[in-house]
DNA sequence: GCTCTTTAGGAG
DNA sequence: CATCGCTCCTAAAGAGC
């Protein structure tokens, strides 16, 4: 037995794409039908170097010579069914973010197992060749496969814990020593991570590649811990490898505290750990402070995002309330059995709350913090920072829940901030749901957010009819009391009604650390006695905005809270949905009765759609401050970025994206009162859509960019922005078929021919660091390599006559030329603006054709105006340079470049070529301007491929592109926009 | 009339 | 030092036909 080579194969690899599967591999091993090549610290070219090496020569040269065919056949060839497009590279030039991704987190990595979904028939370009399922064989996409790692991990695991059985067994398994333990192993460790990880698995644990917030650890193995994962740490059960190995060899589980690593025992371990937070910060705090100032406050930087949303905590309330609502859905949809309840059906509604949780649990997190009697508030800062949450001592001063700690401290100056422990919150909701879901009592439980649950119990089903309030009483005070000695200290109040609206109520009056049933309220006197004394506040869904509305219209005079019973006693359904529309005065005019309305009942009647997630969004509104629309593109490619990879994660896709724009307001100060916050802004928002639905990061960055050009916010007055994903639909195969591959310009193979030749071109595209690969493997196969295609060398023809040569008869690069029909899938992959100007032009053709005929101009005075300019455009045909056919214009510029491919184009060229640019795009082609731009890109990128070096000519070129090209396509689309402004 | 987009508001 | 003002949903209002 190979111990080395399985231990490999347990290893950690940087890369999905390493498992290759090969009919003649090894024959004679166990695993003759699944080797593997994986390596975990490597650099990426490496692992190439071995993947290549193990294929057979006529696998190898396919695959060399797929790299010149276009990315779907790509895709074809090698049994890869994901979207996105295969990337060779590694030196990061075409996917920065993901080679950075993939050398910066070598944690975050595991081997695929080829899956036997691979090649079908179709696929396959040659039924007789060698089948090679290279199975993600892109070495920078980490989207799709992330989503599966997980499952392919455990199905991975479980295969090579067959094949060990087999080998090492006779078949039979090894004792369960680590059932049920979920295992992660953090840093270095002896035995090192492999073994552990084999031993792991064979002994029926299971391992985790990395700590997520979704993924429950039971234990981590660890050798030593640094101080900031000693802190991350706590919650988990930290131990030795020694466990692992004395509980193997004493073939049962030994106690994990004797290995603890982390010592101290369980109950005390939250605040020992805190005690050693303390000194471990005081050790090295100014470097911490310093780090964190630079990563974290500029909005340029790369991983603001991530560290902006590490610390904010409405971003965890949103991404705690999104999590639940999915596991609610996933459990649903899991066990059928759950019922929704009809409208009918009389129920008991539970509503559950932790008392002030954020700052409970923080105050229970550090024996320092008397929860009674000590004013308490969570918080980040002194000044302006907001209390995200207030013990009810400081409340009794007057303070409140997202006051700035400045005014508070007015207040109540002996007001104790404490730090936000976002981690302690999660185990706390955790233990209460797991106790909710415990009773075994409720009929459903619902996730209302991270503190805050409400359950449900049918009337029917209670197993005494006669004493309903009585037994609500107990199951009340039960969960009360369980999750007080769960949580060590935490309070819940509850609150329990028949309606949703009376539990509500109910709760209000039972805050703090108590509980107020009111199943037995008798007839309509008896509800609007126990509602009279709520403020309108506390009915859901009536915020402030609808009191002020309230107030100025039925309660002139009332006190500045007017309350439930005040507003009974004046208004009518009548006045109420005249003051705030239908529905909203329906629903309060049902609140003042003490009925749920129909919107608020759905998530009885039908949770599964309550709960679907039906948009995803990034809102950020805080220490936005850039300068330049560059930086401001960069930032959206990252928000972008962001979004798709959830979706894709998600499996879903998007018809329609909406940009949210705030922008200071004109006298609104530079720098508000609040440090980086965004002061007093105004809003914008614009949405467009997609023919087909999306996920594709590009064509929504594209989009979202040009609806910002289009809301003209200044750069640097731009103070939030917020990218959202609407009418998210489940992604099928329908969604894939639409792709209209832009960047499928090389000219392509026949299928079948020359699938055992290297062709030199293929050869010569390769990307840099990977022909080097290619040009090592060649030679140990003794295959003649391609003469390099030099410049300099005079018997060589120029790689731009080469070009010209090979492929310029075909012209299938600038074979683009404006659609002569509105050519579906064109159309829906262009953005939504772009798409318009083609259908306007079209429609312009045909009212042209037909008002030549009719010559019935008089009807449309108003439009005719700049109805007559579009019409000029077609009689007028655009010209550059004297040419006016599209393919003798593209055929002009492709020698252009290549011309000035070395030295760069030159200045006053450039202004002739932007003038013919503006003309098309004031004529609303601006698409053209787009084909135009594409066409120059994939030049660019031909000549690109052939030298390492950068000629300073193309960089002038992609600068002319990127820099004064693409912001001219955007500003085109927002020509209509008279107040547009834009900055090159 | 209708549909679609933008804006407002509320919740935790 | 500050400080971490998110993200989901529905309804209303407005625009355009």
């Amino acid at each position: 037995m190979d111990q080395d080579a399985l231990a490999e194969l347990l290893s950690d690899t940087t890369d999905p794409s390493l498992i290759v599967q090969s009919q003649q591999n090894r024959p004679d091993s166990p695993l003759h039908n699944y080797s593997s090549v994986s390596v975990l610290s490597a650099p990426l070219h490496t692992q190439q170097q071995r993947l290549l090496s193990t294929l057979d020569d006529q696998s190898f040269l396919k695959l060399v010579n797929s790299y010149e065919l276009s990315p779907h056949e790509k895709r074809s060839l090698l049994g890869h069914e994901s979207d996105s497009e295969p990337q060779w590279e590694s030196d990061g030039s075409h996917t920065p973010s993901t080679s950075r991704k993939s050398s910066s987190e070598p944690d975050h990595s595991a081997s695929v197992p080829s899956s036997p979904e691979t090649s079908t028939d179709n696929s396959d370009p040659s039924p007789g060749a060698p089948h090679i399922p290279v199975q993600n064989l892109n070495f920078g996409d980490y989207g799709q496969y992330f989503s599966d790692k997980k499952v392919l991990q455990q199905d991975r695991d479980a295969h090579i814990k067959k094949l060990y059985q087999d080998a090492l067994n006779n078949g039979q398994p090894f004792p369960p020593v680590f059932k049920d333990c979920i295992i992660y192993i953090n840093g270095r460790t002896d035995p090192d991570r492999l073994q552990l990880h084999q031993k792991i698995v064979l002994y029926g644990g299971q391992f985790m590649h990395f700590l997520s917030g979704k993924t429950s650890v039971t234990h981590i193995i660890a050798s030593n811990l640094t101080a900031k994962k000693r802190v991350e740490f706590q919650k988990y059960k930290v131990v030795t490898p020694s466990w692992i190995v004395d509980s193997i060899a004493a073939t049962k589980r030994l106690p994990w505290q004797d290995y603890a690593l982390i010592t101290g025992d369980h109950g005390q371990r939250k605040l020992d750990l805190n005690i050693a937070r303390r000194s471990n910060s005081e050790s090295a705090p100014q470097v911490k402070n310093s780090e964190d100032s630079v990563t974290t406050l500029d909005c340029k930087h790369p991983d603001f995002l991530q560290s902006f949303f590490a610390k904010s905590r409405l971003h965890h309330l949103s991404t705690w309330k999104a999590d639940l609502r999915a596991l609610f859905c996933q459990k649903y949809i899991e066990h059928g059995d759950v019922k929704s309840i009809s409208e009918n059906e009389k129920v008991a509604i539970f509503h559950v709350d932790f008392d002030c949780f954020f700052a409970t649990v923080s105050a229970l997190s550090d024996p320092r913090y008397k929860l009674y009697k000590d004013p308490l508030a969570v918080a980040h800062g002194t000044n302006s920072s907001e209390i995200a949450s207030c013990n009810y001592v400081a409340r009794s001063f007057g303070v409140k829940n997202g006051m700035w700690v400045r005014s508070a401290r007015r207040l109540c100056p002996k007001l104790i901030c404490m730090p936000y422990n976002f981690e302690q919150y999660e185990i706390n909701s955790k233990l209460l749901y797991q106790i909710l879901a415990g009773m075994q009592f409720f009929d459903m439980i619902l996730p209302i957010s991270i503190d805050e649950a409400i359950c449900v119990k049918k009337v029917s089903s209670f197993p005494d009819h006669h004493d309903v309030e009585h037994q609500c009483e107990m199951v009340t005070s039960a969960i009360r009391q369980q999750v007080f000695d769960a949580t060590n200290g935490c309070t819940v109040s509850i609150g329990c009604g028949p309606s949703l609206v009376s539990a509500r109520l109910a709760l209000k009056e039972a805050k703090p650390n108590g509980q107020c049933v009111v199943m037995n309220l008798t007839g309509q006197i008896q509800v609007d006695n126990f509602q009279a004394k709520f403020t309108l506040k506390d009915l859901p869904g009536i915020g402030s905005s609808i009191v002020d509305k309230i107030c100025k219209e039925l309660l002139p005079d009332a006190s500045v809270t007017p309350t439930i019973g005040d507003l009974k006693a004046v208004s009518s359904l009548k006045s109420l949905t005249s003051i705030l529309g239908t529905k909203t005065g329906r629903k309060l005019h049902m609140f003042l009765s003490g009925k749920d309305d129909e919107e608020n009942s759905r998530i009885l009647r039908d949770p599964l759609n309550f709960f679907a997630r039906k948009s995803i969004s990034v809102d950020i509104n805080y220490a936005i401050r850039f300068d330049t629309i560059h930086e401001i593109d960069d930032f959206i490619d990252r928000v972008c970025q962001h979004l798709t990879s959830k979706i894709h994660e998600l499996g879903l896709v998007t018809p329609q994206v909406t940009l949210k724009v705030m922008r200071r307001c004109e006298h609104a100060p530079i720098e508000p009162a609040k440090y980086l916050g965004s002061g007093e802004c105004d809003t914008f928002s614009r949405s467009s859509r997609f023919g087909v639905p999306t996920d594709e990061m590009g064509l929504i960055a594209t989009e979202i960019k040009s609806s910002f050009r289009m809301l003209a916010c200044p750069s640097k007055d731009l103070r939030g922005l917020a990218v959202q994903l609407n009418k998210l639909e489940k992604k099928s195969a329908r969604h894939e078929q639409r792709k209209f591959a832009f960047a499928d310009q090389l000219p392509t193979l026949h299928k079948d021919a020359e699938a055992s030749a290297l062709r030199p071109n293929a050869f010569h595209s390769l990307p840099q660091t990977l022909k080097e690969d290619v040009r090592s493997e060649l030679i140990k196969r003794h295959i003649q390599v391609p003469l390099s295609p030099s410049r300099n060398d005079a018997t060589s023809t120029s790689p731009v006559k080469e070009y010209w040569d090979k492929f310029g008869k075909q012209r299938d690069t600038f074979k683009q030329e404006m659609p002569s029909s509105l050519d579906e899938d064109f159309m829906r992959n262009l953005p939504s603006q772009i798409q318009r100007e083609i259908k306007r032009d079209h429609a312009i053709v045909k009212k042209t054709r037909s008002s030549v005929r009719k010559r019935d101009v008089n009807k449309e005075e108003a439009a005719s105006k700049s109805w007559l300019n579009h019409r000029s455009t077609l009689t007028e045909v655009d010209k550059f340079q004297a040419l006016e056919r599209p393919r003798d214009i593209y055929n002009l510029i492709g020698t252009w470049i290549d011309q000035t491919i070395s030295v760069g184009p030159h200045a006053d060229d450039l202004d002739l070529f932007d003038r013919y640019l503006d003309r098309l795009a004031s004529k609303w082609k601006s698409y053209k301007v787009l084909q135009i731009a594409r066409a120059m890109s994939s030049r660019l990128e031909y000549h690109a491929s052939f030298t390492a070096a950068e000629p300073r000519g193309r960089q002038e070129w992609e600068e002319y592109l990127l820099r004064r090209m693409i912001p001219k396509l955007h500003s085109s689309c927002s020509a209509r926009s008279p107040q547009v402004q834009f900055e090159l």
